[in-house]
DNA sequence: TCCAAAATCTCATTTTTTGAGACTTTTTTT
DNA sequence: AAAAAAAGTCTCAAAAAATGAGATTTTGGA
């Protein structure tokens, strides 16, 4: 396994720092007011360490207890409306991606690029039996991913070829690009067709097609990716997609980063 | 001075344990991106602090950054939509949905955005036969509901019209908006009238009314809607009742949102 | 009333955080 | 294009905090 998914894993080193907000992690997750004893049997802390990490954040007032059950607090509330606020626009992308989900009947993947790979931000999936298991939050490769591609190829010249030389280019199928300068040639073409295609590099029988979101400056913010099992969904298919794809990434550009303007009828 | 010099606060002393925390509540009071040295700017912490603990956060997915800013990554934001759906207020703002449901008679709602619909946090039914049995927890569409409109009609132009253009506007019912254009039209005079209606777009027979819940910044925070079937619910008496539903409204949002809470009983 | 589960308390140990200053990178200005 | 300023990163010893086992107390239910 060369792409690392950073959720969840059990020998994942925790800072103590994230402790309280991992608490508050699971009980939103949970869903509904917890005690504490409860709490735990989700996480196995020793008991103390739970309950001293509820009581601070008692104290300081990011929970209230009544009837022995931890309810988040208004700090707790007023924190988590600002946060959500100001990523109201994912609800719109969720749309957009439904939409391009719904006309080319494949797997719409939001993807970002991480230090530790890109990463999958948002995802709509067919209801196809065949599909791939990659949850939101995993990390891919860059070197054999259409968006991994496609973010490269958004770098100046100078940062791709130093990342290009610095990845490790592991063969996951035949057609994985191995070379550093197999993969710089590809990167220019991506850069001048302005779509990036995955042809069976990262899965067999697997591809894929990527444009990119920019922001309000034109720079790359996302990947705005399409999946599909080669038997249906052939490369010229995905380029037949294109030119949709590049509306709907216009789309999700207009929401994340157009400033907001006063009103207008539509 | 390199100290805070809040002396005989009480919250003087701020466990390292609630740094983390407090760095994304003051992100989130902000509203927009920043930069850690921003952050900084409203905090007065040693650089070197801020900039670690904010790295701390982008190693752990809670954070995202973008051009030198930050925002609330994944897990910020699956975190506090958890939250934000089951605050400590919510067993006062139940009290408040009782009693606007005993006044009115019909079933109330309280309803928050996600990205896969409107969903339905809390309800009071009537006892009546008829009612609908939508729990809990389910997702409603945005198009066809009186809340759904009413969040989109809380969001900026820009937003307004990707969203409409995205959604699949599917007939539910012969009233059903099923063109963008119409449906954007209506969310314009929403947004004026500062209610929003569903006149059997949903399903048949059964109609609603919906009013804001905002936050402390007077944003869109939930829809609260009374809903009932139109022999006995007709739209003139749901617009009666926007009045005391804007009072029920106000009310929730000082619940939730309001520092001193006087429990007065309305 | 009694019992079991939950919560709290104490404290030595371990681990982490902390923050100043030097250093490097990036951005802005000239 | 070069210089200056700002932003960000790195190192490391000192200080502070978190940790968690076991004993003890409280709570809620029968």
């Amino acid at each position: 396994m060369t792409y690392t998914d950073d959720d969840h894993t059990d020998d994942d080193h925790m800072p103590p720092n994230i402790r309280v907000l991992y608490l508050l992690e699971v009980m939103a997750r949970i869903g509904q007011p917890v005690t504490p004893t409860e709490l735990n049997s989700h996480i196995g802390w020793p008991k103390q360490t739970v309950h001293r990490l509820c009581q601070t954040m008692l104290k300081a007032g990011i929970l209230e207890r009544h009837n022995r059950r931890l309810y988040p607090g208004r700090r707790a509330l007023m924190m988590a409306t600002g946060l959500v606020n100001q990523a109201a626009g994912r609800i719109g992308v969720h749309q957009v991606l439904q939409r391009v989900s719904r006309r080319f009947g494949e797997t719409v993947n939001f993807v970002r690029p991480e230090p530790q790979g890109m990463i999958y931000i948002d995802r709509v999936e067919t209801n196809w039996a065949f599909r791939v298991a990659l949850p939101i939050g995993t990390h891919v490769p860059f070197h054999c991913t259409a968006s991994g591609k496609l973010f490269m190829s958004s770098l100046s010249s100078a940062r791709r070829r130093a990342m290009v030389e610095a990845l490790p280019l592991d063969a996951l199928t035949p057609n994985t690009h191995t070379s550093p300068d197999s993969l710089a040639r590809e990167l220019v073409s991506i850069r001048k067709d302005g779509y990036s295609l995955d042809r069976e590099e990262f899965h067999t029988g697997m591809v894929a097609i990527a444009v990119p979101v920019t922001d309000a400056e034109g720079r790359f913010y996302a990947a705005l990716a399409v999946h599909g099992p080669s038997q249906r969904f052939s490369l010229e298919s995905a380029r037949d997609s294109f030119d949709g794809m590049c509306k709907a990434a216009a789309q999700i550009s207009t929401i994340l980063f157009e400033k907001d303007t006063p009103d207008s009828a539509g």
